[in-house]
DNA sequence: GTCTATAGACCGATAGAC
DNA sequence: GTCTATCGGTCTATAGAC
């Protein structure tokens, strides 16, 4: 691994441990092992290095609900591979913790990621309900827009639920409220 | 509003808007009007007067919570009142945001106002849900504690959500998707 | 590409006069 | 109680040698 991409994974991590304010070039520096010098080389700034960082993780989280989300067998079944999938409660999302950062949200280079990211999430899963409403899986009044958005809710909130309480079991427990409502 | 309350007023605030990372004591002063010397003869430092902060925050969403769910009506609808009850969502939640900030679950003392107020809601909304199922206003299959905890996990993720897409639209649609399945 | 040196501002706090 | 002065350290760079 060049400096480069040391550069941008360290940021990612200390972006997901402590966010973009609480994370310095210093701190990035020692944990990519990079120098001063090195790092403003690849990057004009803390605010360069993080996009680079954001769209990774952005593109990251896309990619691992797409694998779940993505498969042939019934909805229903995907839906709930995706939200119990094996995850690291207690570390939260790397996305949506961005959004309690005042200067991420306040920078339109730097949200844009994280507002995408949500939108298309939504979206894939509102496409996904209207699909098991259609075969039969879901009754006909659901809605699955709103629906959708619940769950996604849900996955963010079990994140802040789980790291309140100390513990992950309690991101399962909010997954298991969930779809227990869904799938009665 | 003499000096001390200020100070801690101030310190919310920002607490709700920065987080405790982002918070220094210069913008407190400068907020409340105290200065230097005036603030540190209030309090030791920037934990303690965070922690007058933070509990006030979480007994004050514990009072709001309490005047929309200590009601006498149907449980769905005091649960459906305090779901939709008017909020400032892209401002987010003053005590869920705390478990975002590395050095707020660091410290055992900033940390426990922030466990024990879910702790409370999620039992508090257990126990509706459980009234509920008596009296047969939910079928018998529903889980009180898991779906309490989903309900949570949404009104917290619904924050994540407006404040990710800017729209505090975001928000009532996914409480919607949540009362909806609950109540259909 | 990477290094060291330097910069001006701010961080969280302490000291002591008034 | 509140003020100003001061402190050592960090923040986010920039400059320029190698």
């Amino acid at each position: 691994m060049d400096t480069r991409e040391r550069l941008i994974e360290s940021t990612r991590e200390l972006l997901w441990e402590r966010g973009y304010v609480g994370t310095s070039p210093k701190a990035i520096q020692e944990r990519s092992g990079a120098g001063q010098g090195s790092m403003y080389h690849h990057f004009q700034g803390k605010p360069e290095l993080a996009l680079a960082a954001i769209d990774r993780s952005a593109a990251d989280l896309r990619a691992r609900a797409e694998a779940e989300l993505g498969g042939t067998g019934p909805v229903t079944a995907r839906i709930g591979a995706y939200l119990r999938r094996e995850r690291d409660a207690l570390k939260g999302c790397p996305v949506g913790r961005l959004t309690q950062d005042p200067d991420v949200m306040a920078d339109p280079g730097l949200r844009r990621p994280v507002e995408q990211t949500f939108a298309w999430l939504t979206d894939r899963l509102a496409g996904l309900l209207a699909e098991g409403r259609e075969n039969g899986e879901f009754d006909a009044g659901l809605d699955p827009v709103a629906t959708a958005t619940a769950l996604v809710a849900v996955l963010q909130g079990g994140y802040v639920l789980a790291r309140a309480a100390g513990s992950a079991a309690v991101y399962e427990r909010a997954v298991d409220g969930a779809l227990g409502l869904l799938t009665r």
